[in-house]
DNA sequence: CCTTGACTTCAAGTTAACTTCAACTCGTAG
DNA sequence: CTACGAGTTGAAGTTAACTTGAAGTCAAGG
C-alpha cells in the first residue's frame, strides 16, 4: 500500500476542512492525482504543503500571495527538506518585518498615545504608509501588505 | 471658530474615507454631532479615535473587538491622555502574545520546516490551536483569534 | 435664480476565504 | 441487490470591511 491520502484522510490530518482543500486547489495552492473513479489522492508531502498554507495564514499572507511563494517549489519532483529550508528562509525578512512592525507599536504605544501624536500623520504608527488612503477595496486584514 | 471636523476634514486628515468613517460610526465606533442641516460634526478626539482604530486593525483586531476596546473610554467626557494610556496598557498582553507567536514562528520555522515535524498536528506551528478545525466559517484572517 | 460642492441616506456591489447544499457516482458490506 | 459512507461538481450563501451608486438636501458664489 503506497501512502496517498484520500481528501478526507488530508482533512483529518490538517486540521482543514475538506471543503477547504477542494477551495485550495482550485486556488492553485495544492494539487491532486485522481483515482479511475475520480476521488482526489495526494501524496504525502501535500501534508507539509498545507501546513505551510496555514502557517503562512497566520503570518498574515492572502492565498494569492502563499500561492506565489509555494511557486518557487519544484513541480517535478517532491519537495526536500533544503527546498522547504529555502523557501522558510526566503520568508524571514517578511516575518522580521512584520515583527518589527508589531514591536515598534508595542513599544510606541503608550508614549505616543498619550503624547498627542496619535493625531494622524505625525505618527508612523497609525499611518505607517504616509499615504494610508487609497490602499484598494475590500477588507485590509492587517499590515505588512 | 471651534475645531470641529466635516466628514471630509476628518477623513483627509484620518486618511480613511468618507465612507468609511460612516460604516465605523454604524458599527458603533465613532460617533457625531449633527449640525441643523443634518450633517456629521466631529470633535478633534475623533481624530486619536480614529487612529487607534487603525492600529488596532494592523495587530490584527476585528472591528468589533475594536469597538469592545474602546467601549473602556469615558462616554461623557474627552477622553483624557491617561484614558488613551489605560487602553494602550490594557492592550499590551495582546500585542505581546502576538509578538511572541511569530517570533516563535520565526525561530522555529527553519528547523522546524525542515525536520519533518511539520506534518502537522506533532507541531505547535502549523496547528497551535490543537484543534484547527471548525473555527467557525468566514474568513479567518490571522492567528490570536 | 441657478449651479456647484460637500454632504445625506439607503441599497447593492466587491473581495477574500471559505461553507453549505443539491444531485450524483463509487466501492464495499451485508 | 441494496444500503451506506465517502467522494464529486457547481452554484449559491456567509462574514468582514468597505465601496459605489442613485437620488436628494443645503449653503454659498456668480
Amino acid at each position: 500500500m503506497d501512502p496517498e491520502l484520500t481528501i478526507g484522510a488530508l482533512s483529518a490530518r490538517s486540521g482543514v476542512a475538506s471543503s477547504a482543500l477542494r477551495f485550495y486547489e482550485a486556488r492553485g495552492l495544492i494539487q491532486a492525482t485522481r483515482t479511475t473513479a475520480g476521488q482526489r489522492r495526494y501524496p504525502r508531502s501535500t501534508l507539509r504543503r498545507v501546513a505551510f498554507v496555514r502557517v503562512a495564514q497566520q503570518v498574515g499572507l492572502s492565498l494569492t500571495e502563499i500561492r506565489q511563494a509555494l511557486a518557487s517549489l519544484p513541480e517535478s519532483r517532491t519537495p526536500t527538506a533544503e527546498d522547504w529550508r529555502m523557501l522558510a528562509t526566503s520568508w524571514r525578512p517578511r516575518l522580521d518585518r512584520r515583527i518589527a512592525l508589531l514591536q515598534g507599536l508595542r513599544d510606541r504605544l503608550d508614549t505616543c498615545i498619550g503624547c498627542g501624536c496619535l493625531s494622524l500623520g505625525l505618527c508612523q504608527l497609525a499611518n505607517p504608509d504616509d499615504v494610508a488612503a487609497h490602499r484598494g477595496p475590500g477588507p485590509q486584514y492587517i499590515a505588512g501588505r
